[in-house]
DNA sequence: CGGCTGATTGATGACCGTCAATGAAGGTGG
DNA sequence: CCACCTTCATTGACGGTCATCAATCAGCCG
């Protein structure tokens, strides 16, 4: 399956039409699909978007699109979670980042999607087609700023995850997770991880044990408490930062 | 140096302004920052940037910007080669991307550079003042859609690159990253390696050593063969798309 | 030709992956 | 409402890949 993606990889990366990233919609928000980001802020009142498309409900662990498969719309999500993945040939998978509330994905000028997207929870998700999109971005030319602006915010996040992929421990890895998730609630100290070990894995590039033998010893130097029903408590929030080494 | 940013990293990633980000603007282009990308067409004739700011050439291992640095320019490299790169607060390196003629960098909306541009080569580049380029997205509502066609670009090879980071073996990640200079040069058999093994170590999330290793073994299967002066022959192409396991 | 920088090769070991077993939790049906 | 089953998290034992430390080698420039 991800032969196709493969072949279109290497070919020069020159593609008509919409390309498939994913991105922050929510004005001021930031982060999206590689890291955490905003996504507390209150959907800007003048969204652009509202009334495009229309909403749905999806259950958890369902697939929303595959990668390769046909790319006709793009999706906001307006409440839940959702995994973006790639896969290689033969089954690892590498976990391109977690969107929450506001985070926007399939926004792209490539005919096909280039990676796959789950629910982790039960998520509303707006699905607009790309043809109301680009009518948005012809009738409003502030728009496709703001569309830039979010995508160079996913850019940004995608490059901090470059480092924590190439150069930080498991450790570091795990610290960086868990800080990033609990910015994204606004610094809460309590945070929620509706994810299994291994979505954690493999959006870190570890085994579901080092997970958990890592957040394990987090508890041990009572840097954590972990809460029943997926929900974790970051108990030294500069402890954990310097574990974290940076970003 | 890198504190600020990780405080910014932390702190909601809503930032006033241009993001920093690395993107390829020649038309038709695709890759820049993370993986590889075109840089072998010709320029656009009817270039939109030409004649803006004014170029310049830069001597080998030289910086451009730092990291934190103040951004007022957007730069666009015209030939030579330059690495982009983060660090952790000990020193630990993940180069982002190389770039090649017709990448740009720098484009973004935040008030200070995200990471460092360093020379690899003597260069010639092209500096943009960020109030030209604003001009003429406001001149040209087309230029926008194609400063974000290539940023979801450069997104897509960043994505690609997370993959290589996160689930890929050394001999995987030495493969791949011929296969991408191979491809970015429009499918040559000879390419060129400009930068050093740490380069390469630093952008595959692997040592030096590790990479000196990895090209002896692939020398000793017949599968590459390294020439003099920085360049090196891919023998046999199929059997590094079969090592790289796709991307 | 000598000295410097970077690449290669070797020896060793740590970190983390793999394989495996146990434990906890949630969902279903009796 | 509890027992059973399935799924996932945790913990343990072991091994491999790759990092670390170190020495030699090759290329380049003065």
């Amino acid at each position: 399956m991800s032969t196709h993606a493969a072949i279109a990889a290497h070919a020069n990366r020159a593609v008509p039409g919409y390309l498939v990233s994913a991105l922050a919609m929510t004005p001021n928000s930031g982060m999206g699909a590689s890291g955490m980001g905003a996504a507390i802020q209150p959907r800007n009142p003048a969204d652009p978007l509202a009334g495009l498309g229309h909403a749905k409900v999806h259950e958890r662990e369902t697939t929303l699109f595959s990668e390769g498969d046909a790319a006709g719309s793009v999706f906001r999500v307006m409440s839940g979670m959702v995994r973006l993945y790639k896969m290689l040939p033969d089954g690892r998978r590498q976990i391109i980042g977690f969107l929450q509330a506001g985070d926007m994905m399939g926004l792209a000028f490539a005919a096909q999607y280039l990676y796959t997207a789950e629910t982790v929870t039960a998520t509303t998700i707006q699905r607009i087609p790309r043809l109301e999109l680009d009518a948005l971005m012809d009738a409003q030319p502030a728009f496709a700023r703001k569309l830039l602006s979010a995508t160079t915010s996913e850019l940004m996040a995608a490059q901090d995850q470059m480092v924590l992929l190439g150069r930080k421990t498991a450790a570091e890895k795990v610290a960086t997770f868990l800080l990033r998730l609990s910015d994204r609630r606004g610094g809460e100290q309590t945070i929620d991880l509706p994810m299994g070990r291994s979505d954690i894995a493999d959006h870190l590039g570890l085994t579901t044990e080092t997970v958990s033998r890592t957040l394990t010893k987090l508890k041990s130097s009572r840097l954590i408490r972990i809460l029943v029903g997926g929900k974790l408590d970051l108990l030294d929030r500069d402890a954990l930062a310097d574990l974290a080494g940076g970003f």
